[in-house]
RNA sequence: CGGGGUGUAGCGCAGUUGGCUAGCGCACCGCGUUUGGGACGCGGGGGUCGGAGGUUCGAGUCCUCUCACCCCGACCA
C-alpha cells in the first residue's frame, strides 16, 4: 500500500473524549473510528490486525476439526423463550426490534440458542456426532455503561465455537483440547506470557468455567495468579475451598487486574433438552446432546494488544498481528532515492512481505513519527544518505539500532523473521 | 441506574463581574523557501458556541429542561 493512496491521517493529539490508552492510541493512529460510546468502526489498519487475529484463531479451530460458518444477527423470540432467556430481567443487554408486521425479533448478543436449534437439522444419530462449528460474528449488547475504549463495547466481534458431543467424556476430551488450542492462539498473538487459564464461575452444569485472562491494568477483572503453575482464580470465586480444589499455593498468589479475552463453558445437556436436540445412540435410545461453548473476544484483543504493546511513541505490534511488516519511507524527492524506494517496494511486495510505502512528500520527522505511532515492526528508510552508505536503513520498531543493508538482505532477513 | 466531570471550526483548547466583528495552535487551500525527527514566511477559507426554551437593551457567559461523551460505582455467559 502506498501511503499516498491511503486516506488515513494520524493525529498528534489524543481525542478529548477518550481516556483509555487503547482508544487513544488506536484513534490517533487511525486504526479505529468512534461512532458513539462503545461503538467503533474498524479502519483499514485496524481491520488488518483483526483479520490477522482471526487467521490465527481460524487455524487452531480448523486443526480441532471445527467448521466455520456464519449465523444471523436477527433472531427469533420463540427460540429464546424456550430457554427462558428472552425476558429483559433475565438478560438485560438485549437490543430488540420488530418486523414490519409487528413480530418481535432480537439482535444477536449470543448465538447459543439459534445454532443449537439449527443443529437439530443435522444431528439425529450418534453417527452425526461429535460436531463442531464456529464463527466470527458481531455481537450486540446493550451495555448499561460501555467503557475502556474497545475493551467493553456495545458492538464487537467475537469468535464463538460450539461443540456437540455424545457423552460427557467425549465432551471433556474436546474441551481440554480447546484449552490447549486457546493457549496456543494467545501465544501466537503475542500475549502468551501474560495470558492464563483462570477458574471462574461455572453456571448450572459445572462448578467452574475456564476463562483466559490477560494481565492488564485496563482489564475489568481481578484474578489471583499462581505464576509457577500458570493458573489463576477469578476473584468472583476466590476462597480457600477453591484454592484447595484448584491446587494452587495460596502463599504465592498474586492479585492482579486482568482482561477476559476468552471464556469456555460446559453446558451439559440442559440446553439440548430445552431446545429438543437429541440423537439416537447405538442401542437405539434417544439421548440429549452434550454442549460446550467457547468464546474469544476478537476486537477486545485488539484493545488488549494496544494496551500491552505500546511505548511513548505509539503502538508496537508483534509481528504476527501487525497490519504491515515494513514501513518503507523515502526521504526527499531525488530521482535516485525515489527509484530505489519504488524498486524495493515492488521487490518486497513480490516476495510476499506486506509493506506500507510512505511515498508522500513529507518531511522525515513526520514519516518517522507515523511509522512509530502505527507500530509497524520494521522501518526501512531510503535517502541520499542511506544510498551513499550502501543501501537501505533498517530499524526494528522495538529497538533503537539501525543498520544499512542491501535490498536482497532485507528480503532475506524479513522472510526469515516471518517464518520464525 | 446513582455520583462526578466535559461539550466553543475537522482535531486540541482559551474566552474576566453578561458588552462591540468569538479567538489561539494543529489540520486545510494558494504562492515561495525547505527536506534525517512532526519546518518556515506571506496570503486565504472554515463557527446556528451540543440542542430547546427563558431572563435581558444585549447571552458562548445567567436560569430551566434536554441530548451526547468521559470517569467512579452498581452491572457483566
Amino acid at each position: 500500500m502506498r501511503r499516498s493512496h491511503f486516506f488515513i491521517k494520524t493525529r498528534k493529539q489524543a481525542p478529548a473524549d477518550e481516556e483509555s490508552k487503547n482508544a487513544q492510541l488506536l484513534i490517533r493512529a487511525g486504526f479505529i473510528h468512534k461512532d458513539s460510546a462503545g461503538v467503533y468502526a474498524l479502519l483499514p489498519m485496524g481491520l488488518k490486525v483483526v483479520e490477522n487475529i482471526k487467521q490465527i484463531i481460524r487455524a487452531e479451530m480448523n486443526a480441532n476439526h471445527a467448521s466455520e460458518l456464519l449465523m444471523t444477527t436477527l433472531q427469533r423470540k420463540e427460540l429464546w423463550e424456550s430457554t427462558d432467556r428472552w425476558d429483559d430481567v433475565k438478560v438485560d443487554i438485549w437490543f430488540k426490534s420488530k418486523l414490519a408486521n409487528g413480530t418481535d425479533i432480537g439482535l444477536a448478543w449470543s448465538h447459543e440458542e439459534p445454532i443449537t436449534e439449527m443443529m437439530k437439522e443435522f444431528i439425529a444419530s450418534y453417527r452425526d456426532l461429535p460436531a463442531y462449528a464456529y464463527q466470527f460474528q458481531t455481537k450486540l449488547r446493550n451495555e448499561i455503561r460501555a467503557k475502556s475504549g474497545i475493551m467493553r463495547s456495545r458492538e464487537f466481534i467475537m469468535k464463538d465455537l460450539y461443540s456437540y458431543s455424545r457423552s460427557p467424556a467425549e465432551h471433556q476430551v474436546f474441551y481440554d483440547s480447546i484449552i490447549k488450542a486457546y493457549l496456543k492462539i494467545f501465544q501466537k498473538i503475542g500475549l502468551g506470557d501474560s495470558t492464563f487459564v483462570t477458574f471462574a464461575s461455572g453456571g448450572a452444569f459445572t462448578e467452574f468455567s475456564h476463562e483466559f485472562q490477560t494481565i492488564c491494568e485496563a482489564g475489568e477483572d481481578v484474578v489471583y495468579l499462581d505464576r509457577q503453575k500458570g493458573i489463576a482464580i477469578n476473584e468472583e470465586v476466590y476462597n480457600d475451598d477453591v484454592i484447595a480444589k484448584v491446587g494452587v499455593d495460596k502463599s504465592r498468589l498474586e492479585k492482579l487486574k486482568a482482561a477476559e479475552v476468552g471464556n469456555i463453558f460446559s453446558f451439559g445437556t440442559h440446553k439440548s433438552e430445552q431446545l429438543g436436540l437429541y440423537f439416537t445412540d447405538e442401542q437405539g435410545s434417544q439421548q440429549p446432546v452434550v454442549l460446550g461453548s467457547y468464546g474469544i473476544g476478537v476486537t477486545r484483543l485488539l484493545g488488549v494488544l494496544a494496551e500491552h504493546f505500546a511505548d511513548d511513541k505509539g503502538l508496537v505490534w508483534p509481528q504476527n498481528v501487525a497490519p504491515y511488516t515494513v514501513y518503507l519511507a523515502s526521504l526527499g524527492d531525488d530521482i535516485e532515492v525515489v527509484k530505489a524506494a519504488d524498486d524495493l517496494y515492488d521487490q518486497l511486495e513480490q516476495s510476499g512481505i506486506s509493506v506500507i510505502y510512505d511515498d508522500r512528500p513529507e518531511r522525515p520527522g513526520e514519516k518517522f513519527a507515523d511509522a512509530e505511532l502505527f507500530g509497524i515492526p520494521y522501518r526501512v528508510v531510503v535517502s541520499q544518505k542511506s544510498l551513499e552508505a550502501g543501501g537501505y536503513e533498517l530499524k526494528q520498531r522495538s529497538s533503537t539500532d539501525t543498520k544499512i543493508v542491501s535490498a536482497n538482505e532485507i528480503g532475506q532477513l524479513l522472510t526469515k523473521s516471518l517464518q520464525g
